[in-house]
DNA sequence: ACTTGATTACACCGATCTGTGTAATTAATG
DNA sequence: CATTAATTACACAGATCGGTGTAATCAAGT
């Protein structure tokens, strides 16, 4: 039960707004009374939370290279755009929703964002990237600028443009990529 | 008369989102009666795009080098995240809070998406950038993606570190930046 | 002094919001 | 069968929402 009324206040939540789904709204979604939305949730405060807390996944551990993973993440990204229910970062959205003055949900966004950071920084380290906490904040902009640009303009290709510069920032740092052979001895040179 | 209403919730709407704000608050806020706020605006959607149409701001014109004015898009931005009232992008802020099926309000922050991509694409064509549409999307995507880390971050060092990767995108598509020698003949070579 | 237009106070509308109180109903367990 | 726990229907509270109707007041211009 709780976990019905969880996955109906995502779905609602999420492509409607916080702020423009009562309780009643999701209880009638469900075909439950509101009383027993209220036995599983004391209030919607924490109803949001448990939202937010469910869209927290980690990031899949595959065995594939490195580098593959954090290009394939774009890939994953135009994906989530093409399809039909995607409306942005749910924690960004949250935030701007709810105002800066909400600290418990502003520490579950920012932990969000900051375990994809730390994903980007582990995989860079792996490929030997001096500067891998650096590059890891800039690939995380790409991403979280897709996403936004992609919820205003509906462009999924967003994500491709985001994969490029990801590239460039990659070859840059010299991760060989797509199969490029860049050397990295102080002046890093790249080869398209 | 018009106009104070208009920057009262121009204030408050970007301060606290435009569903917390009631015309009551404004009207309050203001000192004047709810009947003279509607007087100026019909309805609280045409206060809203009044609101999102006054945040439509050109990018500054101005006469220093293209490569220095794109630069200095992000030290801009980070001095606003530093100040105090900074809360992301109200037109990215406005599409996640009211859904992308309001296509009045939609439309405003694609235009306004768009006009700063085409400020840059404008001023890479000046540097003889060959792909001045792609990069500037690049741009655009580091842009917004600093002003979403930073609204649940709260941390304004994400403009720098924008700024640091526009640099290395720069560079690479032949952009001399901060006196580097870069060629592009094929190759980029970039030389920090 | 007279007119015109803006603004005011204020009551009111119907709808919706989060949340509660209560008594009846249901279903599973012993 | 009896007990227990969950769920139900439903009314209701107090607040707020966007928006309107109305008559009084105020200020400026001719």
């Amino acid at each position: 039960m709780r976990e019905r009324i969880l996955e109906t206040a995502d779905l609602l939540f999420y492509q409607r707004g916080i702020r423009a789904v009562g309780v009643d709204t999701i209880a009638a979604e469900i075909g439950i009374s509101k009383r027993t939305l209220y036995n599983h949730f004391p209030s919607k405060d924490e109803l949001i939370a448990a939202y937010l807390a469910g869209r927290f996944t980690k990031a899949p551990r595959s065995g594939k290279p490195p580098a593959e993973q954090i290009l394939g993440t774009f890939d994953r990204l135009e994906r989530g755009f093409a399809s039909k229910g995607f409306r942005g970062c749910p924690f960004v959205n949250a935030v701007a929703e709810l105002g800066t003055e909400d600290q418990s949900i502003r520490k579950i966004a920012v932990a969000f964002k900051e375990s994809r950071r730390l994903w980007f920084r582990d995989l860079l380290q792996q490929l030997g990237v001096a500067d891998a906490e650096g590059l890891a904040t800039q690939l995380t902009l790409l991403v979280d600028g897709s996403i936004a640009q992609d919820l205003v303009r509906n462009d999924p290709s967003m994500a491709r443009a985001a994969k490029e510069a990801a590239k460039v920032l990659l070859a840059n740092a010299g991760v060989k990529v797509d199969g490029q052979n860049v050397r990295n001895e102080g002046n890093a040179r790249i080869i398209d």
